[in-house]
DNA sequence: CTGAAAGCGCTTACAG
DNA sequence: CTGAAAGCGCTTACAG
């Protein structure tokens, strides 16, 4: 193993000292080169780059974090691991903060602990911090006043109504909106909403936007929708969109289109309903939300909403770096449109 | 806002010489406390708990580390974040390390990023690294090389075939033998694959275990087994199971008993074979893998097979806290074993 | 329990 | 480019 062998050869050199030594230079020339600084010659800086290579060597962040220099690290702040949704933006948020020369520290967030965990990304000194998905919002504006007050770069991925500044979020209003629109033009006026419904704020933005699109063409909303979520109890999605399914299959005057809260409870009402010999799109139509790979698996495949997660996780992150660069700055809530994505789960209503 | 303004009367400490000033101590003993080592009075104690609460102070992750303290700290190398199952690992790893007072450094490795990646695992005085998923071989083997050269705790997750030692993984030739005993023991005796083909580690070893189960019944696995694979291009999962079983449902002498290599192609399949009027399980049977909330979604529900996260995470926990305990501590490959998971989807062969 | 001191590994002026 | 020095915030003996 003449490679293993060379390896060896080469001593483990744990400090600048030792390295400037193998180098043959001073540490502070050696630091400088480390540091990008002008001053060292060519060929100096090429002794060093060489060195580094050769000894595998990296300097201690803890004591470069210690002398008060950047760590490139963010902390991410998520609500769970449980969607794909939410693993999507984490996975962007990796990805676009490593290619900017980030490195991520991850914390899954549980109620009561917020506090606890930002000290823990305080302490290692990160420069900024990302929360994706929703928390209690109580405990969330708390951190948010002490972020604030230390000037620490923060944005907050989907949750918007905590803070009127550094959130990014999909326009839920608009992308239901865009969706009952499409609907309406197909044909569609009455319409079944499956579990949406519910106080939360996404919730609400959702309702908001297809009670707009409704009203924009005189309809009124209590008498065009129809949710029966209240009957059946939530379990996994899918098993919930099977038992919503059921339930509208029976009921006199049945919505010709249905709007799903997500891909899953989509995919389980379609299932069921043609289970039940319902055809789609000839019978009733249905859209789903987060176009999801499972989109793909039903016939016809499912029309749906993407979120477009690269480009919130791009504003976000253009806004950490700019706060990271300008300490205090602020930008308010951006909205990312969403993009419908049209389907043949979604077709002309039925003639009446 | 009373609140608030009583915060904001305590003065932000950054340094446990401040603190000490505030709490009226000597920094030594405020150390102390902080530490947990014996010396001071509970009162004391009592005291410095109680202005840490006040002020929020916590001491500088970056001071301490470079005193040679524990950091707390592990570092994942994730293979990607694309699949349910690694996934739930990461999420599973997050969770325990947290509870057992470990953060978690976690990136996500390009082909080739490996090195640098652990520069900065090391850099950051991490106590241990996690592999979870599957890297380039000979990449890998060198980063083992060097971590065990430098007694750095580590564990793989899944990937069996680099080291002899510290990888912990479900067993594949296990799980896939007890499927192929069920199914056999249900009257089946001609077996399609799906997805199940190749020459990677984690293939071949699945291949194993349904050989070694047609063998201990008498019969010979290449007349006992059919794959098609190679007819069909390999797109989304769901995809490629509706393409497969299109390809299986026209050929004469089609097998009863499908297996699958994950539930999103068994899924995909099962509903093709249903559309084509193909009665599940009466006229024929499908397994999957993974054992995810998809399965759930269709009628029959699939059965499938559980990877057991939680006990493979559990063990590979317990090994790296082990090293980290003893230096230089290596256990053989463990091998979890994984949970078959019956479901209507696989019944009784159909007569012939 | 206190207080003064050394040292972890780095960066940053500063004089040569 | 070198070399000696200060300092980041902590921990760890050590003498009192």
């Amino acid at each position: 193993m003449p490679r293993a062998a060379s390896r060896r050869a080469v001593p483990r050199i744990t400090s600048t000292a030792e390295f400037a030594r193998y180098v043959g230079l001073a540490r502070t020339t050696v630091s400088k080169v480390l540091n990008g600084h002008p001053g060292p010659k060519p060929k100096t800086v090429e002794r060093v780059r060489r060195a580094l290579e050769e000894t595998g060597f990296t300097p201690n962040a803890f004591a470069k974090g210690l002398r008060g220099k950047r760590t490139a690290t963010v902390g991410i702040c998520m609500e769970n691991l449980l969607t794909p949704p939410i693993v999507a933006k984490l996975a962007a948020l990796q990805h676009q903060l490593r290619t900017r020369g980030f490195a991520s520290l991850i914390e899954v967030l549980p109620a009561g602990e917020s506090q606890r965990v930002l000290q823990h990304f305080d302490s290692m000194r990160v420069e900024g911090v990302v929360f994706i998905g929703h928390f209690l919002p109580n405990e969330l504006a708390d951190r948010l006043v002490e972020l604030r007050r230390r000037q620490m770069p923060h944005v907050l991925l989907d949750q918007t109504e905590i803070s009127p500044t550094n959130a990014v979020a999909f326009d839920r209003v608009a992308a239901m909106e865009e969706v009952t629109n499409h609907l309406l033009d197909l044909g569609h006026r009455h319409f079944g909403l499956l579990g949406i419904s519910g106080t939360v704020q996404s919730i609400r933005e959702r309702l908001q936007g297809i009670e707009r699109a409704l009203r924009a063409r005189g309809l009124d909303p209590a008498a065009a929708t129809r949710s029966l979520d209240y009957l059946v109890p939530r379990t996994i999605d899918f098993a919930f969109g099977h038992d919503l399914a059921r339930q509208f299959a029976q009921i006199p005057g049945r919505p010709t289109a249905f709007l799903a809260l997500n891909d899953e409870i989509a995919v389980g009402a379609l299932l069921e309903f043609q289970k039940l010999g319902l055809r789609i799109p000839q019978d009733l139509s249905i859209v789903g939300f987060n176009n999801q790979d499972i989109c793909q698996l039903t016939h016809p495949a499912l029309a749906s909403v993407d979120q477009q997660v690269d480009d919130t996780v791009r504003t976000a992150i253009n806004l950490l770096l700019r706060q990271i660069e300008e300490p205090g700055y602020e930008d308010p809530v951006a909205r990312i449109p969403p993009l419908f994505v049209p389907r043949d789960s979604a077709g002309p209503a039925p003639a009446a």
